[in-house]
DNA sequence: TGCGCACATAGCTAAATAGTCAAGTGCGCC
DNA sequence: GGCGCACTTGACTATTTAGCTATGTGCGCA
């Protein structure tokens, strides 16, 4: 993706846009097991179906679930399942950050000293 | 992450929402070549230095660059390339995307005939 | 045909944020 | 010390959007 031009750019953009909300990535991760209808997502997300329809209509019109009417209610499922590898990749990545922070924590509180206790309030 | 609690879902959606920008990511492509400092990036991404300023702030925060100060100006360099990796995943996705409409698109168009072009206007 | 359920959409509010300009801060240099 | 440059941060505006409630719309079923 070295050159791209800006509109590429914008189309990457959205793309991370989509997945930056904590609510469309719990509907994937209940899609994972199986596909749902909106009233069982709702229930599970404990939001209103309104608002979980929309979320699904975002997700469908990015090519991430598909929509599938079974009797009087709309079955959603997952259409590529490369999204939960980059969800891996970000989760090992955040973690690296975790452990990358503790060592500079561990680097301030213990000099030389282990099993010291993080500094008491200091009486004064 | 299969099992994700509601905060751990936030922090993945928050590292989404980083990328989810195009001026950031276009930021993280022209530090993909060498370290760069705020007004040389300013210029290339034509906006105000505070603007990038403020950009790099964030995707500092986030881990995505380091901060090192060179003369009376601030450099900034790539701390984990992988980003890259996360992009051209995403690329790869998209086109994809993008050969599938591609594909549908020509189901309607031409049935059976090859080297049709469109329907005209339909003269009615 | 008409009722009721499930889902989608319209309209609204509140919150987040990308951009701007202006003011603050820190460093090199005279 | 004092000037000037580079960067950061404060304050503001405009845009986007996640959530809600209320209102369509389409289907199964009596």
């Amino acid at each position: 993706m070295e050159g791209l031009p800006s509109e590429a750019l914008a189309k990457v953009a959205a793309y991370f846009q989509v997945l930056a909300e904590p609510t469309r990535l719990q509907i994937l991760n209940l899609l994972r097991q199986q596909p749902r209808n909106v009233g069982e997502l709702a229930q599970l997300c404990a939001f209103s179906a309104a608002n979980i329809s929309r979320h699904l209509s975002l997700l469908s019109q990015h090519g991430f679930v598909a929509r599938e009417t079974r009797g009087n209610s709309a079955y959603y499922r997952i259409t590529d399942p490369s999204v939960y590898d980059l969800c891996d990749v970000v989760c090992g990545n955040i973690a690296r950050q975790f452990e990358r922070s503790a060592q500079e924590r561990a680097a301030f509180v213990t000099p030389a000293a282990p099993a010291k206790k993080a500094r008491p309030p200091s009486p004064r």
